[in-house]
Order: C-alpha cells, then structure tokens, then sequence
RNA sequence: GUGAGAUUAGUUCAGUUGGUAGAGCACCAGAUUGUGGUUCUGGGUGUCGUGGGUUCGAGCCCCACAUCUCACC
C-alpha cells in the first residue's frame, strides 16, 4: 500500500493525496461509508458506487465475528466476494464495541474478555487472534487493536490505558508480519494513536505508533465526549508531528460535516463517520445549506425536491414532503433515500473539499461553508 | 321497546372520602460522532358527552337528554 501527497494548501495544513490499494485507488481527503455487518444499511452496492461515489467502505470485526462468523467468511473468500464489493475495505479491530457498548468486559493482560450482545456467549479478543480475524475477512486496511479511552478520562487512567494500547500494537504488528493475506491482494494495517486530551501522551502515543506504521495511521479516542475544541487541539497537536509524505492520516468516528472539513484544515485525509446513516434513518438531512430534521411538522406540506443543490437521485425524485411522510408513517424507504441523501452529501463535501485544496482557496472556502452547513433548516 | 354498563388528551384508559385531571402509545420538539434498524431528553396538546341541580367547591353526588355497547322482548 502506498499513499502519496500530491497537493497542498497555502493557507491550511489540508493536503490531497492518493491512496493506492489492491482494490484500487482512493483520493484523499475522503469520507468512507460505515458497513458494519457487510452492508451500508439501506444502500445498494451499485448506488454507493455509482451514485453516491463512495471508494471504500468499513466492515467491523466485531460484529463480523460474532455473526456470520469465521467459517462462513472464510468459505466465502472473504468480505469483498460475501458482499461483492470490489473496491477497498477498512476494517476497525472492534475495539471500540468491545469497550463502549458492552458493559460486560474483562482486561486481563491477555486481551480483552466480552459477551455477545446477540446471544451473551463470551469471547476473548487478543492482538493476535484480532490480525487472523481481519486476515480472514480480508481487509485491505486493518486497524490494530485498542482501547478506545473515554475523553473524559483523568491523567493517570488515560495513560495507563495508553500502556495497554502500546503493548497491543507491538504484540498485533508482531503477528501482522508473521502472518500474511490469505486472499490474492495486499493487506496493511494502521496503528492508532492514542493519549485523550492530554498532548504529552497524544505525543508519546504517536512516537510509539510511527514505529509500526506502514502507509497509514488512525487517531483514535477523540469525539468521545471531550468538547469540539479539545478534539481540533488535539489535531493541532498530532498532525505537525506526523511525516508530512508517505503516510495518510485516518481520523476515527468524525463526525459532521463541519468536523470533517475543520480536520481537513488541521491535516487529516480519511474519516468514517455512522452519523449520515444512522442520523439518516432518524430523519436528519445534512445539505449544503443546513441540517433537516425530516420528521418537523413544517416538511408536511413542502413539495420542493429534497434537496436542489444535492447530487444524488433521490435529491431530484421526490420531495420534502413525501419524505416527511415516510418517515412519520415508519417505512424503511424513508431510511433508504435518507441513507442515500447524506452519504452522497458527505461524499460531496470531501470531493469539494479536495477542489478547492487543488484551487488554493480552502480555507476561505471552508470558512464560508461551515457558517452555511450548520444552519438549521 | 325494556334493563344494565359506558362516555375524561389524537387513541386506549386511570382518576382515592367531592378540592378545576394523568399514564402508555400517538403527536410536537431537541440530542445522537471507530452503528445493537436504535436509544435518550423535553413538551400535555383537555368545553371531563350536553343541559340543569345540590354544594363554598362537581370528572366524582342527583335529574333530564344524546350517543355507543351488551342482554332481553
């Protein structure tokens, strides 16, 4: 795998770059749909390619372990061929189920212990079984396995939990060279930096993390319940320090459109994010002009199409108001054109976003368009 | 036609010895950041069927009427 800068702005730390992959290239900066259990909920394949643009979704190991589960996976040939999706995939290690939405979890200076939110079995996940799990699904970018510390965590558990993150990340890039692909396309994995809000250990973390990384590195723990500001503080504080060529930068679970283009600025280039899917199918419309809550009494009567400045189809065919009541009256095709609306926004704004990087005019452009997307319509 | 029961929020219903009413769902609004097709937070939106009566005071007690349900001629 190989990443390579090809712009800079002027005026901001945001950059473009290309991500060269097994399964093809991706331009950066970009936003990559979250397919948790092997589908972006509600999205055909065929939109997410072809309407929506998307150049790389996310698969999570966690859920894919748990259910269809390593032998249907491995008869599957892998994730790309159970889903037919041939453009790259991110799998996140499931670090971050297992310590934020299971309350039933054990460290032991193993790994992590878990129960099964489907059927409360319990399970072990080590660095090493988390690298053979994502060799079996196929992942073309594997994220290493950490703890996900909360951002409001102290100083003295953030860095205990930094300590466990380190041994983690030496323990799986241990087992990632031992180990190799099990299908006919390149693997790598990204470490993930991590450290709270506190810069002595986001700079201890990266120091550590830079030893083992390959093409990419993910900062992680951040949009955790610490304020926006701390998170763009943080950024400040990573980014300079990382190799300006060579390696992309991955911010973890960001966010809104806002955050997304504020990180651009600060010199992230990838971002995953559930909140245009899962806001999605609870009637939130992200668009270049503000936020919709579908749901709002004052759509009921509107018979404007969706979204005039949107690029998707669904933006065009149908209207405000038939939204509005497909969403009221509970149908699924609510959350599908929702679903379809917002990924194509997103993927907009990091298309936009990488234009105005190659004009030179990014951070007027940005400046001027965060006041715009924020507002509530 | 006779008898019994019922009538309170959009709906299903609660409402103590009489002190101008409250739950679920729905609805309205807000949250949601490496997805448990969610979850959470806030909001009561009312001519207590109608008209009288008793009472300092009636959703509650009394009378009449209306409507609905059931049973019986």
């Amino acid at each position: 795998m190989k990443f390579t800068r090809t712009f800079s702005d002027p005026s901001s730390a945001a950059r473009c770059g290309v991500l060269e992959t097994g399964h093809g290239t991706i331009q950066t900066p970009i936003f990559m749909p979250v397919g948790t259990v092997g589908s972006v909920k509600g999205v055909y394949h065929r939109d997410l390619k072809e309407d929506i643009g998307a150049e790389i979704i996310l698969g999570n190991t966690y859920h894919l372990y748990l259910r269809p589960g390593l032998d249907v996976l491995k008869a599957a040939g892998g994730l790309h061929k159970f889903e037919n999706w041939d453009r790259p995939i991110l799998t996140d290690s499931g670090g971050f189920q297992v310590f934020s939405l299971t309350g039933i979890r054990k460290l032991t200076p193993e790994g992590c212990t878990f129960q099964s939110h489907i059927d409360g079995s319990r399970h072990t996940f080590t660095p090493e079984n988390n690298v053979d799990t994502q060799r079996i699904i196929g992942a073309d970018i594997m994220m290493a396995l950490d703890e996900c510390c909360p951002g409001d965590a102290d100083h003295d558990y953030a860095a205990k939990s930094l300590q466990l993150t380190k041994n983690w990340l030496e323990r799986y890039a241990r087992r990632f060279h031992e180990t190799e692909p099990l299908y006919d396309y390149e693997q790598t994995f990204f470490p993930i930096i991590q450290g709270c809000t506190y810069r002595d250990l986001r700079t201890e973390a990266l120091e550590h993390a830079l030893q083992f990384a390959d093409a990419g590195i993910a900062i992680g723990g951040l949009a955790v319940g610490e304020p926006t500001e701390k998170m763009y503080e943080m950024l400040e504080v990573v980014c300079p320090q990382l190799p300006a060529d060579g390696m992309v930068r991955y911010l973890m679970g960001v966010g809104t459109p806002a955050n997304l283009l504020e990180a651009i600025s600060r010199g992230v280039d990838m971002f995953d994010c559930v909140m245009p899917t899962r806001n999605g199918r609870n009637g939130m419309l992200f668009t270049w002009n503000g936020v919709m809550n579908m749901r709002n009494a004052k759509w009921e009567e509107d018979f404007s199409e969706l979204d005039p400045s949107g690029t998707s189809f669904v933006d065009h065919c149908y209207t405000k108001a038939y939204l509005r009541h497909l969403f009221i009256s509970g149908e699924m095709f609510a959350a599908m054109i929702a679903s379809e609306h917002n990924l194509a926004f997103y993927l907009d704004v990091v298309r936009q976003a990488r234009a105005h990087i190659k004009a030179g005019d990014f951070s007027k452009w940005k400046e001027e368009t965060v006041k715009r997307i924020t507002a509530r319509l």
